[in-house]
DNA sequence: CAGTGGTCTAGACCACTGC
DNA sequence: CAGTGGTCTAGACCACTGC
């Protein structure tokens, strides 16, 4: 009733050893040798038969069940999840999503300034009284079409911005190479009807939908580092994400 | 630099240990003894002070990673996430979430049928060829105001649904008591403008906004359980969640 | 009842951070 | 350098599931 897995483990390699077996599960359950709805080996089978120690075992597959790709069940076990489910998962990371909203489509700028912070806005980023924000609003476009207009807020005591910079690469790229490590966002969603400006800039009509965003983003150090209102065109745009039982 | 922490532990008492960690920070950072920001003891001091072993306090301190509550910097130490950010964690996870889909404010059932799946309602749900579903549309209300319109399907070989339950129960009440145990769901947010039947069923107006979502839960026993596309009206509901990173 | 995941211990050694 | 979280071991006992 249970597949056996063949995963390689590389003692030498500076890969912690519980995510080379994420990487092996991961793997095995792309290629196809392990299929929707497959039982794993029980997890002390599987810690003997790569010489590993089960607490290591249970620390990947507790990753796994975290992303979605496997569910356990006492007593029972442990299998693949559908494929059907699996489809879309990667997009369900904060990175991913953090990378897509700093890199790859073609993004002009529309406005900056450098201005303390509006009441609201300083209260959104905890802001200490001196500390002010760079505020500037972009335009995404994929393929040439408009897709997302996107208005941020970001404070000026942990990274330097000016225009230069930010019409060469990405608020989170030049957020990184500053040094921030992002742990958390808060996210809102919601709809909106396009007003006259929105539908000018996103090539759309006014009253089209629009999807909305809000977000901010907290670093390792438990700074709010940004805050962001954006809106998607809601025929080129829709979020996904897994939700995992906890 | 660290605030020492009063956690009482209860050795007979049938929660786990880890478990009690996890509830008496989140009760010290609710009651405002453990303020944002705050550092906490290191684990190994935490562990000892409280009688048990490293890996249980780390197991408690990865749960409120995971739920946003602490943010960790190796080689610094763990701290509370600012009260800014925690405002809303409470309705990110997907048993709060499910909850509201099947409970509390007023549903009105208006239609029901029992009927082969369509096939991309058979392919969503993974479907095998000798399962039907029922398939059912139901009115969200609050506060006597609607609020949103939702479509479902089920498969009919884990419960038996009638009209007489849907009226007086949630979906999820029923779901549970037939002993479906949740898993994982996968969602897609959007946003749509309403149409006439929708603007008349939602008590607005036609091409007024209205927020998209569509999901699929799933079992732990890998089973897509039910599938839905439900729209809101944007004025009234919008998604909050805490992504956190992995 | 046999099989499975869930919890827990008491360590060890390492990598990274900030001074 | 001292302090911190990150990884890993080799077990033990328990609770739940399905037959």
């Amino acid at each position: 009733m249970s597949t056996p897995l063949s995963i390689k483990i590389d003692r030498s390699s500076p890969i912690p050893l519980y995510h080379q077996v994420v990487q092996g599960i991961e793997g095995a359950i792309r290629d196809g040798s392990l299929a929707s709805g497959t039982r794993l080996e029980n997890e002390i089978e599987l810690a003997q038969r790569l010489r590993l120690s089960r607490p290591t075992i249970r620390k990947a597959m507790d990753d796994l069940v975290q992303s979605g790709l496997l569910v356990r069940k006492r007593g029972v076990g442990t299998q693949v999840v559908s494929s059907q489910i699996r489809r879309h998962l990667e997009l369900s990371s904060l990175n991913d999503d953090l990378e897509r909203a700093g890199k790859k489509p073609s993004t002009s700028l529309l406005s900056f300034e450098h201005i303390p912070a509006p009441e609201q806005i300083q209260e959104l980023l905890s802001l200490p009284k001196d500390v002010s924000v760079y505020h500037f609003t972009r335009l995404r476009s994929a393929g040439g079409s408009p897709l997302a207009l996107m208005e941020n807020w970001v404070r000026d005591d942990i990274v330097e911005l000016d225009e230069k910079s930010l019409r060469a690469h990405g608020l989170y790229e030049l957020l990184r190479e500053a040094g921030v490590n992002f742990r958390l966002a808060q996210q809102r969603i919601g709809a909106t009807i396009a007003d006259g400006a929105q539908a000018e800039a996103l090539d759309t009509e006014a009253g089209s939908a629009l999807v909305t965003m809000q977000r901010t983003a907290v670093d390792d150090t438990g700074r709010n580092v940004e805050t962001g209102s954006h809106v998607y065109r809601a025929d080129a745009y829709s979020f996904e994400m897994t939700l995992v039982q906890r």
